[in-house]
DNA sequence: CACACGTGGAA
DNA sequence: TTTCCAAGTGT
């Protein structure tokens, strides 16, 4: 075993990349890297990481800071209850912490936003505390090394795995046991065409010797999505457009939006134009000028179908008083959903 | 505890 | 084009 892990780490010291958040020891850093990987590839990490530090250099500044800005910057990043969460914990670290972020695994996993593996990752890395921080990597390491078939995305196939991590982990240098075991994953044990002909380990390695690294790691859930039809009301009258504050237990929870009809079917344009009735008040004259073509936006678990139409109210005591009035060039300061940052960016209203 | 939660890149 | 999936967590 010790052999294993020693050919990780020689493996870790060279092959380990250059990213942002290995040049800082400052245990909150960590934990904005940790969260804003979670689910996110490094690469597309980064340029969110350096964002979102300079702009929030500490717990205070964020705690300090609206949701609104802290959504903004996490904009186009997905999964945005990190963002919410993240800004909630720092809040709650600076109100009954004294602003210091916690040194106990205990204390770091109570923070919302951070499970099992975000509280291992940070209290290995920040730390040094010898927790087993079992990520996706980890997993697919794992399987394939040992030949575990157990699905991961089982709760057997989890404590098994989180067992055998343990089993392995070094009293010291944790933070860089588990990061060089996420970097070999990432690198070397790729989930598509694994590395295994120069990989360090392959002679000693389940799958590589049976040519099976295909099989690993098994998982026994596929989710489905479902398709949803967004209707956007593009209002504008002079230099003011119309939003509105998504605030169900939804996607893009706490993210702006155009005033929004949804159906649970595909409309035909006639369609569209009669449920303008249905938005606005009927005695109203609502003037459409166009509509977009058919934007398909695919999330995990849902397809979204959206049009926006364009329209021209005369009189502004039409709109529903909850619809926020902006100046159209104050929309950038709103947090929005990929869908509706991709309209305002063909709109070209800078 | 099964499912929802975003987005984009790779093959 | 389709499918997979990435430093997971909350409910």
């Amino acid at each position: 075993m010790s052999d294993f892990l020693n050919q990780i780490y020689l493996w870790y010291n060279i092959n380990k990349r250059d990213l942002p958040w290995r040049k800082t020891t400052d245990p909150y850093k960590i934990w904005v890297s940790e969260i804003i990987l979670q689910q996110t590839r490094i690469i597309n990490g980064i340029g969110y990481y350096k964002r979102f530090v300079e702009t929030f250099p500490t717990i205070k500044i964020m705690a300090q800071a609206e949701e609104n800005q802290v959504l903004k910057i996490w904009q186009g990043l997905g999964y945005y209850s990190r963002a919410r969460n993240l800004h909630s914990s720092a809040k709650y670290i600076n109100d009954n912490l004294n602003g210091k972020f916690p040194e106990d695994y205990n204390d770091i996993i109570q923070l919302k936003g951070v499970g099992p593996y975000t509280a291992a990752a940070i209290a290995s890395i920040a730390f040094d505390l010898p927790y087993p921080a079992v990520d996706a990597n980890i997993y697919r390491v794992f399987s394939r090394y040992f030949g575990i078939s157990t699905p991961i995305d089982s709760e057997k196939g989890k404590k098994e795995f989180y067992k055998v991590a343990k089993n392995i982990m070094p009293e010291k240098n944790a933070g860089m046991h588990n990061q060089a075991l996420m970097e070999f994953g990432a690198l070397q044990c790729t989930p598509k065409l694994p590395r295994c002909s120069n990989c360090p380990v392959s002679n000693l390695c389940f799958a590589a010797k049976n040519k099976s690294t295909g099989l690993y790691p098994v998982k026994s859930k596929k989710s489905k999505q479902t398709n949803r039809f967004f209707y956007y009301y593009f209002i504008k009258n002079d230099d003011f457009i119309y939003i509105e504050k998504r605030i169900k237990n939804d996607i893009w929870k706490n993210m702006y939006q155009f005033p929004l009809f949804e159906s649970d079917k595909k409309l035909s344009i006639k369609e569209i134009i009669s449920n303008l009735k249905i938005t606005f008040n009927s005695d109203c004259k609502v003037n459409v000028k166009t509509m977009s073509t058919l934007k398909k936006h695919v999330l995990s678990h849902q397809i979204i179908f959206a049009r926006f139409v364009h329209i021209k109210i005369e009189d502004v005591n039409c709109l529903d008083k909850n619809f926020i009035r902006v100046n159209k060039k104050d929309i950038f300061t709103f947090a929005v959903p990929r869908l509706i940052e991709q309209f305002i960016e063909e709109l070209n209203l800078r």
